[in-house]
DNA sequence: CTGAAAGCGCTAACAA
DNA sequence: TTGTTAGCGCTTTCAG
């Protein structure tokens, strides 16, 4: 007794099934699969017949069907701590890029920096609705009692590793890079630091600290005696350190940002507080965001190699996926791009390089 | 034969499906499956029975089986032309928002500005993957000989139109915000204009130079006699659109670029090439993306209300789903938010209102 | 080379 | 209130 109508109350037109093309084609469903997936197991004859049946039906096969049957989905998901982040829509194109060639599909989970948002993508994964993970999350999803590194299923993160975690992990060296910036920023005669910082627990901020720290050192500078900033990976992080910054009688000449948002947060308060930079003030960022480059005067930063890391990280998946073995640890080159917004300390403020003591 | 085990090499551990809580629960999988859905039905000692069986086994229910019944995937395909640009990310998380509030996940088409990717989200939606589609590609997606809107799934576009097309869209009205943009521009006594294109045949382009000309019109002024440069929404139009000005003898004392990311290419050029914003020129923007803010000087433009417009999207998609009808459009408020990039006219280069003629 | 038939895991009638 | 049963659309043995 039921009308023959969608949800949505448009003309039924049901979309053709695979035993529709075989009625027309005069074959079983079988032939038409295997048309589809295996053509040279069928004749010509067969095969022709079919090809032009799925044509005239516009037969597609049911995704839910497939899987059902094959136990796998053909998607990959994708856990992002907040899609509206600048740094991740690159790094997502690269993923996008590698799972679209292999035929994956991609959902994605995004956190909205809420925790209670995590529960959802443990029952994605443990309903068998995604065949594998890329978290970009820096911690592993939990939710209604279940842990998602629990179901089973292929894993990775990239960017960003975990702390007291075996998961593989496809991201840059924090800290070296951080270490080249603070040589780099030594180098330019500065004496006198800030750093400003992401989530304190965050992997990426632990690494960046401890290598601009080592870096610091490293050149006989006390790491303590540069003045820190808490914070998150964000502009107003940027923007709150600058107010800190300018109430500060004994002002830093050089300021290590943990991220390119929160540097471009901080120059732009201080520039608009009358600072020029890089002549009264040096700053560096980190990632090498699009906008580094455009702001006034281009930021130096550190330049993730984003779409190949998200290339990368798709990839350890997709070959887990194939092999059976665990996905593999990938370490990438993350360079110092020297950009205007680093220049030699103010002449005023130099201290003398410390002579070298006998021990 | 086959051993257990799953395609990853990893010890078995098969999913629990509805027979094994029913078996352990002594019910049959009718009631679990009604426990889940409409636990009112069952007495309460099946249902406590169920829940313990369910918690014991770590049960949850198989989507593709689910789906495959039910007809439907509690899934959303968005189009996006291009998931790098910063403008799409906070629609993204406009539409997020409002999908997982009503259960439904979201599956990223990308098309990476490439037309050949749309074949494979057209498969999908026919494939009955998705229960619903959102459009920002300005484009109907095409593939395989098929329509993507022949599927029959409900469609809506947003942040843009889609000339000559029935769809509905959520978006905001360009051609008035853009008048607007010329009044502001006019009001400060500027009298030579630039305006910096998107592609010539997105809709969002087509109403906002209509918008500006119209404007421009109104207040007398040969919308002609304006420069225009081509180009599309990226930084780099916005560079080579600022090497061209930089060469004109008589240059525009106020530009008008469709896009934020436009201006700030623009913005930074000129200013490198010792050219004072707004002193010299002023210039405007549109979409109101979180850098805009953070350019020196911050750039004044069109704000849309980008997480609005991505929950509004979604929601006429929700409704549409639960009752029948089909997706309603919705227009929405863009003001212009005025920053640091607009100033009246150098007072050289301001020409002196026409009298108006007797005719 | 092809067809018949048995499910994949779940839900919705229909009976009891 | 509960169980039985019949598929959803597809792939894949197993025979022929």
């Amino acid at each position: 007794m039921k009308k023959a109508r969608t949800s949505n109350g448009r003309p039924a037109r049901r979309p053709a099934t695979i035993r529709d093309v075989a009625k027309r084609a005069r074959v079983s469903t079988a032939t038409v699969s295997r048309t589809l997936a295996v053509p040279d197991l069928v004749s010509d004859a067969a095969r022709a017949r079919v090809l032009a049946a799925v044509k005239a039906t516009g037969y597609t096969p049911n995704v839910a069907a497939r899987n059902l049957r094959a136990r796998r989905a053909m998607m990959v998901l994708v856990v992002v701590p907040n899609i509206a982040n600048a740094f991740f829509a690159e790094v997502l194109r690269g993923i996008d890029d590698e799972l679209v060639a292999s035929g994956y599909g991609i959902i994605i989970g995004n956190l909205d920096n809420k925790v209670e948002r995590e529960a959802r993508y443990v029952d994605l994964v443990f309903a068998g609705q995604v065949d594998a993970v890329l978290l970009m999350s820096g911690h592993i999803p939990s939710g209604n009692g279940k842990l998602m590194t629990e179901a089973g299923v292929p894993m990775a993160t990239i960017c960003v590793a975990i702390a007291d975690s075996a998961l593989p992990s496809v991201m840059v060296d924090d800290r070296a890079a951080s270490e080249a910036v603070a040589e780099h920023l030594l180098s330019l005669g500065h004496r006198r630091f800030g750093y400003i910082s992401g989530p304190a627990d965050n992997q990426n901020e632990v690494g960046r600290r401890a290598g601009f720290r080592a870096g610091l050192a490293a050149a006989g500078i006390d790491p303590d005696r540069a003045v820190y900033w808490p914070g998150e990976f964000s502009l107003g992080t940027g923007v709150r350190a600058a107010e800190s910054f300018l109430a500060l009688s004994d002002r830093p000449t050089a300021i290590f940002a943990a991220s390119d948002t929160i540097g471009i947060g901080f120059m732009k308060t201080v520039t608009e507080a009358g600072l020029r930079i890089p002549e009264d003030l040096s700053i560096v960022g980190f990632d090498g965001i699009e906008f580094s480059e455009f702001v006034t005067p281009s930021l130096t930063t550190i330049r993730q190699p984003r779409h190949d890391i998200g290339r990368a990280g798709a990839r350890a998946l997709i070959d887990a996926l194939a092999d059976g073995a665990a996905p593999k640890s990938v370490l990438l080159e993350a360079p110092l791009l020297l950009r205007g917004s680093t220049a030699r300390a103010p002449a005023a403020l130099r201290e003398r390089p410390k002579v070298r003591r006998s021990r």
